[in-house]
DNA sequence: TGTACATCAGTGAACGCGCGTTCACTGATGTAC
DNA sequence: TGTACATCAGTGAACGCGCGTTCACTGATGTAC
């Protein structure tokens, strides 16, 4: 019993990392169950063992590529050196790099706009994983309260995602760098002077 | 002649013009020919005699769509009033009533991410509608020079068109009013600071 | 002006493919005696 | 320790539906004489 079940939690866990992958880099429609499993090195047939359908992996991929996508943010932040963790954060996340593999990068770059057009199963784990990871990455940006920390969260995070997306969703090569180079280098100039200025 | 091609040619804007509302409405894989067809009044038979397939369409209802978005936003900055018209333009994107309606909102916080999966033809068609409106938004940006204003524009869409997409996300109405209201107001407050301040 | 003919925008039945889902099965793993 | 049996994760054929696409057609509009 103990084995099976060992295995078979094992299996769940793969299908829904590679899940996290493969909907960030083609999107939620753009790939399908038999492809998934057998990226998985599985046969479609036994994915309704492990799911109650698509929308339920749905569910647990947001959730699992949301995980992902803010460890990236912390491990910037921790590792800022002579930077701010602020800076950090714009270098990390407004690079061509993270632009060019969006399998790996941050969810709501990537899968935003097509969650909000999901099941409210969906939409429900992605709010809470938001509120827990938003307070995670609250506390390395400035501000007086908790409060004022989470609205620059909020206010970082939007930019940095329609940036990435725009980036993307531009053909010329030229025109996406540049894209990504100038929101980072506003933000940065924005905090610099907030940073400086008390709140009104 | 003549007659034949008028006809043709209004029930072509027609089709473009209505997908444009479709796709932004429910996303460019959620909304089917035949559908769209119907909506403009229309059998989906008809539909190959104006374009060679969904991706001719997807290329001209994005750039139709783009246009749209880009005159609620010059509406707001023209009629500013008191308000600088960054601020005008803050308080229409970044509102409920936008958020409530994306179907004639803003093209970038509902379809990037998914154009940025689409063929060439579509991301070029995208990136025109991008340069030309940006150029044309830019005028109402503070800054010294037309780069510094460019700069500024990509800065602000960014954030903008990333938060609507988020709040979208969001399942707890309260939180996603919030997330509106906060992203509105430190922009605003950048805003104000940036323009005090010189460029470093 | 009126009639016969040509054009062509739009119709609707049909096709084929992909994808989500179901289900009877298999064979490896673990248990009972 | 070894053999017979039970469990169950994973298999793969099959189904049905939706959707993009094709095509022979129709009937309204415009042209020729």
């Amino acid at each position: 019993m103990s084995h099976h079940s060992d295995r078979k939690a094992e299996t769940h866990d793969r299908i829904v990392r590679q899940a996290a992958r493969e909907f960030r880099g083609k999107g939620l429609q753009g790939i399908g169950i038999a492809d998934l499993m057998s990226k998985a090195g599985l046969t479609h047939g036994g994915f309704y063992a492990h799911f109650g359908g698509k929308d339920a992996l749905i569910e647990e991929a947001a959730t699992c590529a949301a995980e992902e996508s803010i460890e990236h943010l912390v491990a910037a932040a921790e590792s800022a050196g002579r930077r701010s963790p602020v800076e950090a954060m714009l270098h990390y996340y407004l690079h061509p790099a993270h632009r060019d593999n969006p399998a790996e990068g941050c969810v709501l770059a990537s899968l935003a706009q097509e969650i909000a057009r999901q099941p409210d199963v969906v939409r429900k784990a992605f709010t809470r994983s938001l509120k827990a990871h938003g307070a995670r990455l609250a506390r390395y940006m400035p501000g007086d309260s908790g409060e004022e920390k989470l609205q620059q969260f909020m206010f970082l995070i939007s930019g940095m995602a329609g940036a990435l997306a725009i980036a993307r969703a531009i053909a010329e090569p030229t025109l996406s760098n540049a894209w990504l180079a100038s929101v980072r280098r506003q933000y940065a100039r924005a905090f610099r002077l907030m940073a400086k200025k008390k709140v009104p």
